[in-house]
DNA sequence: AACGGAATCAACCGCCGGTTG
DNA sequence: ACAACCGGCGGTTGATTCCGT
């Protein structure tokens, strides 16, 4: 489904990204952090461009990349974005925790563009149905909350993308409009309030000439009326969505509980499983090298002992075939 | 079983804005 | 004030997989 690799005019590789290389990126960044995408690919020993790096890193290696199919509350909310602020892509990814930008995209793309072609201008019948389905959607939303509950919490982040074939447009409206409580916590007051100003100033958002600050901070209100969704995810189960937000570029030390990328897009990773096991399923044998000094690591030395050292990891990393 | 079109999604490309010298 | 550099963003591409015939 990707592009074969090959090189450049300039001997850069293009195309997929092997495991190795993914490996390679990942020891680096975590080790000495990203400061500069260019020079990065040499420090790291890739021949990649940094741009190339940048994207791998920020779409999949980044810890806390949620992967898999999306929820029905995150459609539900990147129509909503999408309603109100069209294509900002990134934007919409800042409201959707563990969601890379392209992902996001690639999804409206195949999957909720049709559907909000289908149910055109969701937010007007909304308005108008609002009384009559309200309290309908609402009994919908907790007997489904209640019924995620009651089951294994994996599934809710495997959940299949139901929007597009399932979520009625009774559903859907209960989106924007109903700030009932969910799974049993209250939105507050001044959540809503956020909420609204927002949705004012995204209503006028073609109207008027933002600031890229602005914008961004007026979006982040919006946010706070979707952290129901943090609540409900897996993640949330042990990084709460403040410590999600501080994931960042100088805090790469493994969490508990951190998403990591799923198998199922890194299917071949036979060199390192062998040597490690599943890589994808197993601590990061790198994490060993950037080990911050608050970080608790002696309840951790148990897990992450698997009696494979920082030697042997070098030594595999030296004997890797140089592209 | 074979074929072809549709769907999917990782990755590339080019542009833009911010920063630095 | 200007140019060069860099990071980030959104649009697009194309290989692979899916699905209907």
């Amino acid at each position: 489904m990707v592009r074969g690799p090959f090189y450049d005019k300039n001997g850069l590789k293009k195309g997929a990204w092997t495991p190795e290389e993914d490996c390679k990126l990942k020891s680096f960044v975590q080790r000495s952090g990203h400061s500069n995408w260019c020079k990065l690919p040499k420090l790291a020993g890739l021949s990649r461009c940094g741009k190339s790096c940048r994207l791998r890193w920020v779409n999949y290696l980044q810890p806390g990349v949620k992967r898999g199919n999306f929820t029905k509350e995150e459609e539900e909310l990147i129509i909503k974005l999408h309603e109100e602020a069209g294509n900002k892509w990134s934007m919409i990814a800042r409201n959707l925790p563990g969601r890379a930008d392209n992902e996001i995209k690639n999804h409206w793309h195949t999957h909720l563009k049709k559907y909000v072609k289908q149910n055109p201008k969701t937010s007007e019948v909304k308005e108008k149905s609002e009384t009559s389905q309200l309290c309908k959607a609402k009994e919908n939303r907790e007997s489904e909350s209640e019924s995620l509950h009651g089951s294994d919490s994996s599934h809710q982040s495997l959940e299949s993308s139901p929007l597009s074939k399932e979520l009625s447009s009774t559903k859907l409206f209960s989106l924007s409009r109903d700030h009932s409580p969910v799974n049993g916590k209250n939105c507050t007051e001044d959540s809503l309030a956020s909420l609204e100003t927002s949705e004012n100033s995204f209503g006028n958002m073609h109207a008027k000439k933002y600031t890229k600050q602005r914008f961004e901070t007026e979006s982040l209100h919006a946010s706070a009326h979707f952290h129901h969704i943090l609540e409900i995810s897996p993640l949330s189960t042990e990084v709460s969505s403040a410590k999600f937000f501080s994931l960042g570029s100088t805090d790469h030390s493994p969490k508990p509980g951190i998403n990591w990328i799923e198998e199922d897009s890194l299917a071949s990773f036979e060199t390192f499983e062998e040597a490690f096991g599943n890589f994808w399923t197993e601590p990061f044998v790198a994490d060993y090298m950037y080990i911050p000094d608050e970080f608790p690591m002696s309840q951790y030395i148990s897990y992450y002992d698997d009696g494979i050292g920082i030697d042997l990891f070098d030594q595999v990393m030296q004997e890797l075939p140089k592209n």
